[in-house]
DNA sequence: TATAAAAATTAACATTTGTTAATTAAATTC
DNA sequence: GAATTTAATTAACAAATGTTAATTTTTATA
């Protein structure tokens, strides 16, 4: 049991003991993918340490659409909850800690357990309500505002995360972010 | 209850018919609010006949979400199922004809019909995927190619729906969209 | 540590959208 | 049905991003 895990979610450590053998723990390299485009997803992940992204690729374009921390779950969820070939490729971006569940070990624990549900219930609806932010994000700002509030309210990710995966989650090139940044922060 | 309903919706035909006293309806002329922007929602609908709009507003422009036509569960659902303010308005496009529920009987039902909460869920599941894949095109596509696929795989919304809604919804001006129109369908 | 590979920046030009304003078309209402 | 309002289109110019390519910087590794 890893212990960071006690301090920072307590309500899952519960839940990880109980059903011990439901799940286990894996380290893996960065740049290691989860889990590829097309595929259907069977896995759940919850970080212990290192980060992760999710992304899609469109006419060999890989764009990043959603970085996760330390102390969040990471699946292709409608790929997880629908059986559905995956819109998206999830891979470390550092190397990582995780708590490992497979789908038959999760359905049996949200089954049994209440708080399981509610708590993966309220994590689903947060990672809705995220992506609903993200998208007003994309429509109501321009790529030059969307940098500046990502400095503002979320520069966890630009310390973390390399500038290539930046620049295609705020929707541009890295030529273009290379430029809004030096235009923005001169000298 | 509607006539429609039964055809269209068998299982919810069941469950309105089982919480009579839970359900009303409701007729509503074009361009009526149903949700404001800001305001906490608290009541589901469900479109029996006609034409929804889903909206935001940042910095005095209007941006169109998502539309609704028949036989879909309309509400504010981040403000619905958080008691949050609103993110989004919520507007009749056409005259519409609507099954309304307030939460706390949404509520009863949801904890005594297990039928009720599978649909619910399910329901809001793909409005989840629905979303993602809205937002994909976003990312993926250029305004032009949008709507080329919303001529495509979406052709119901561009006859129902006025064109100033349809290009905030393509994320573009309606100036934009016009000439999109003009360049991509000569005479 | 030197070498190679990958990432980030800069430059120049093309393309597209935004903006403002004028014009035409369509819908509303008195 | 005439008058008024709203919606859609067109035009001209400004502004920002995309694209391609070259250069510099950083990171990885032999």
């Amino acid at each position: 049991m890893p212990v960071s895990l006690s301090k920072a979610f307590p309500k899952l450590k519960g839940i990880v003991e109980k059903y011990q053998d439901f799940w286990y723990e894996e380290t893996l390299p960065a740049k290691y993918t989860l889990l590829q485009e097309g595929d259907v997803s069977n896995t759940l992940y919850f970080i212990v340490k290192g980060c992760i992204r999710l992304s899609n690729n469109y006419n060999g374009k890989e764009i990043t659409i959603q970085f996760f921390f330390e102390n969040e779950f990471v699946s292709s969820f409608e790929s997880y909850l629908k059986n559905t070939p995956s819109d998206f490729s999830i891979e470390t971006i550092e190397e990582c800690q995780l708590l490992v569940i497979k789908k038959e070990n999760w359905k049996t624990i949200m089954d049994q357990n209440p708080l399981f549900r509610e708590m993966f219930f309220d994590f689903t609806s947060d990672r809705f309500i995220n992506y609903i932010h993200h998208f007003l994000s994309y429509i109501q700002e321009k790529p030059e505002e969307r940098y500046q509030n990502l400095i503002k309210n979320k520069s966890h990710i630009l310390q973390r995360v390399p500038l290539q995966y930046i620049a295609s989650y705020l929707g541009i090139t890295t030529v273009s972010l290379s430029r809004i940044r030096a235009r923005k922060q001169p000298k």
